[in-house]
DNA sequence: CAGAATTAGTTTCGTTTGGAACTTGTTATG
DNA sequence: CATAACAAGTTCCAAACGAAACTAATTCTG
């Protein structure tokens, strides 16, 4: 996909859609960036509007406990690392969730500086609980495309994912120097 | 793509992937919702870091100018509604802007309570500065994709924002009634 | 067409955020 | 093996955030 291709579409922007977005979807050089920010806060706002009144769960704290409930075990380093939250965010989260007991921890053996994290029986009902209302919402994002085109993005956004660590993690400034 | 899907891979995971997040791209249910999430990130964080490094602009005012860069003439609310920030935020973003003259607005004749904005010469040059970095920056997320796989990606991700408005703005509570 | 309901944008204010500094533990190096 | 560099997690604090209230303008409706 070349930058030109999110130009073309010369003639006429589909009138159904909000003028804005058709913009930003057809007519912008940076097809990618607006194409995933828009659909993740299409999933996150009502998701994490619905753990929160449902659970008292913001989003921080719903993230440590979803990440524990895939992969019990883990640090708060790779929560960090996976999701992108920064540590002070996943730290407090971490000590809310403890006080809540829906997750315990306890130190790391290989490494005293660390904590193997866990889920507690109460903690995963809410994994639970929550499991079918997140895949509902990904079912209605997801319904209009065909198996197939579900396939094909399942797969290229993994091939991006494992990419990821390819990609300087900060631009470059002209200032750049050693 | 059935949730069964995202399950499968039984055998093992790729071991040159960060473990946690091998469980959330090929062990977890949510399997969109991980991905465009990590993406966004992905692109988001350098970005708006070098935006704010560079001209001094936090990411709502970047988003702000960004969208006049490609749509001259909107108003603040069209601003919110492809954007997703809410109206404090943008509201805020446009006052500085506007202080450091990189936008102008003026009142829409047509509706008394709105304004029309419009990026000025210094806002554009920032436009224009910008829009290589960002592009560069796409480019190194989509490198490892093939085109055809680009251009897919492309539709399908059009193809779900434009279906957007048939989804639910909110998850149904229990306590939903009239 | 009067009043109710709705909308655009701003302001207020308590909460959350995240960079920087800090503590403690681990790993690399001369 | 001492000490420097680094890493995990916590704490601090100024800044940003966003829900709710507010003002002013528009549109719905009986």
């Amino acid at each position: 996909m070349d930058a030109a291709v999110a130009n073309l579409a010369e003639a006429e922007l589909p009138g159904d859609v909000d003028p804005l977005i058709a913009i930003k979807l057809w007519r912008n050089p940076c097809w990618f960036s607006f194409r995933i920010n828009y659909l993740s806060m299409h999933f996150n706002v009502p998701v994490y509007d619905w753990t929160e009144k449902t659970f008292g769960l913001p989003r921080p704290e719903f993230v440590v406990l979803y990440a524990l409930g895939l992969r019990d075990g883990v640090a708060a380093k790779d929560i960090c690392a996976s999701s992108g939250f920064p540590k002070p965010t996943i730290s407090r989260a971490i000590q809310k969730l403890l006080k809540r007991k829906l997750i315990r921890r306890n130190e790391d053996a290989k490494d005293h500086r660390s904590y193997l994290l866990h889920i507690t029986e109460d903690g995963r009902r809410i994994f639970d609980a929550s499991m079918p209302v997140m895949l509902e919402r990904e079912r209605v994002m997801l319904a209009r495309l065909s198996p197939g085109e579900r396939t094909l993005l399942f797969e290229i956004l993994a091939k991006m994912v494992v990419d990821s660590p390819a990609w300087p993690p900060t631009l470059q400034t002209e200032d750049s120097q050693p």
